[in-house]
DNA sequence: CGCACACTGAAAAAATCTTTTCATGACAGT
DNA sequence: ACTGTCATGAAAAGATTTTTTCAGTGTGCG
């Protein structure tokens, strides 16, 4: 195909000398702010070069094209690779692994799923919990499912170093209520529920939201039934080349988080990692002696 | 116009909530690859989704547009801003985060350590790894240390689901004896062990080792010393902006084998897949009788 | 001046797209 | 099990877009 390997662009620059009057007046037009001028209706273009319909047709197959919606869809075709996905995708990953190997396509199904979910995460949203897990006269609870109570307690177990007052639900509900029975207004419960989502735990939120406490979640794009009950939200793409969802991002999230907590309340932090270093010392000491 | 300032992604992501299962799948569509996957009629865009075009009309409509002529008004819009403003071109993680956010910072490093990571590792190394995680004769115990307790329980929580013969050790070391007089030549040891290493895996490693265990260790940068016992090592970068390592890449790699695992077995562990969903089943029924 | 030819847009026709209507099916609550 | 509600897409209706037809206009040339 003729057109295919040059842009519209080149197409009618090289056109342009068997081009009528009315003709060249709308090529102009449409060179006038390429490509995003050519992305309406022919009427539209039509009425913006200040040409009839029909001249426009003639154009566009006098260019080579079909017709209208073969022209734009080139030009469409031309917006995509302007604006597409600037990570650079296919870099070199694991050089000396063959473009197939599964360590490759989970690659880029994390990269991408990476740029998605930051793509739609609001960084307000970001801050405000960041702000929330920093206040350390909130009481805070982490509870997962199966598998995303891993999750669970990773953030866990950073916040406990990082500051007081924190607490990890078991994967097991039956000892759910005698939390809930704890919660003030204004603790927070963070909670992990991606796909398979557990009845549980909505019934969880609407207990600790009848507490008072609020809610945050960490989710997939297709939103856990209990997002409703929730006062911060985050969605992250969990797609795998894979039988299983990835958590990847949903721990990027968490990390990223942890370090901003972290960094708010920096100096205090920094005491209690101290401590923490003597007690561990103590700790193994105690078993030598022992 | 209520929605003339924010993007149509934006406006998407905040209704996501509301939006029916058909439609969040046709949201799904249009934001993968945003906003070129919008630029087709409705016909084009509904085929590409999956679903009808009744159903674009009424999600563009719950959006808070006209209908989808005003939607895709409106998607021109930005692609033209997105065009005319290369600099957007180049920030589009986090689009409305100043480029320092801590989230872009952590993107960017994350990136980094996926790519080093992935560079310094031998694909040969991960097959055989995976090959002999697959291998149900042998039983695998999964430990980690503080932090990456959650990364094997995380690893031991999908294996067990893959197949038998599985086994977490605790995080705390009194109960490990035991488990190293149970193992058996060619069972094999997994260890996660980053950056403060703890003397006590080292131990586990050598008893481990003598009971004819094979040994496969998570590490950093820098290798744990129980390395040199290992058979093999995955060497993780794990740098982030922040006081606290990252686990993603390490997250990452567990996850690529476990698909690796799952793959090679696929048909073994669908029954067992089958089975477990029976009984989880059954479970919610006790309780519910109960 | 008259003729031939090409250009152009109004308007009609054809094709396509968009919206509405409506029947069906799924599902939660009683 | 029954009932009401909601989501969904097929199909019809409506609107718009695209293409074709065709007549009017202008220009060049004998």
């Amino acid at each position: 195909m003729t057109v295919a390997s040059k842009t519209v662009s080149d197409v009618i620059h090289s056109h342009f000398g068997v081009l009528t009057r009315a003709e060249k007046q709308l090529a102009e037009s449409l060179l006038d702010n390429y490509p995003v001028s050519g992305l309406g209706s022919i009427t539209t273009i039509a009425e913006n070069a200040g040409v009839s319909t029909p001249t426009v047709v003639r154009m566009v197959q006098k260019l080579g094209f079909k017709g209208y919606p073969d022209f734009q869809a080139h030009l469409h075709q031309e917006v995509e690779a302007t604006i597409s996905n600037p990570i650079a995708k296919h870099d070199r990953w694991a050089s000396n692994a063959p473009g197939t190997h599964i360590l490759n396509r989970f690659a880029d199904a994390i990269i991408d799923n990476l740029r998605q979910t930051l793509t739609g995460l609001d960084t307000a949203t970001f801050d405000s919990v960041a702000t929330l897990l920093s206040d350390r006269k909130r009481n805070l609870y982490f509870v997962g499912g199966r598998i995303t109570g891993a999750l669970a307690e990773y953030f866990f177990t950073h916040m406990q170093v990082i500051r007081p007052n924190t607490a990890l639900l078991s994967a097991n509900s039956s000892s759910w209520p005698q939390y809930v029975l704890n919660m003030n207004p204004g603790d927070l419960l963070i909670i992990f529920d991606i796909r398979r989502y557990e009845q549980e735990l909505v019934s969880l939120a609407t207990a600790a939201k009848n507490s008072g406490a609020e809610i945050i979640i960490f989710t997939d794009q297709w939103a856990s039934p209990a997002t409703k009950l929730a006062r911060h939200t985050f969605r992250v793409q969990i797609e795998a080349p894979s039988a299983w969802d990835s958590s990847v991002v949903t721990l990027f999230i968490v990390e990223a988080l942890i370090e901003a907590v972290q960094n708010s309340t920096w100096d205090e932090t920094k005491e209690r990692m101290k401590t923490l270093e003597g007690l561990f010392e103590q700790t193994r000491l105690f078993r030598k002696l022992g």
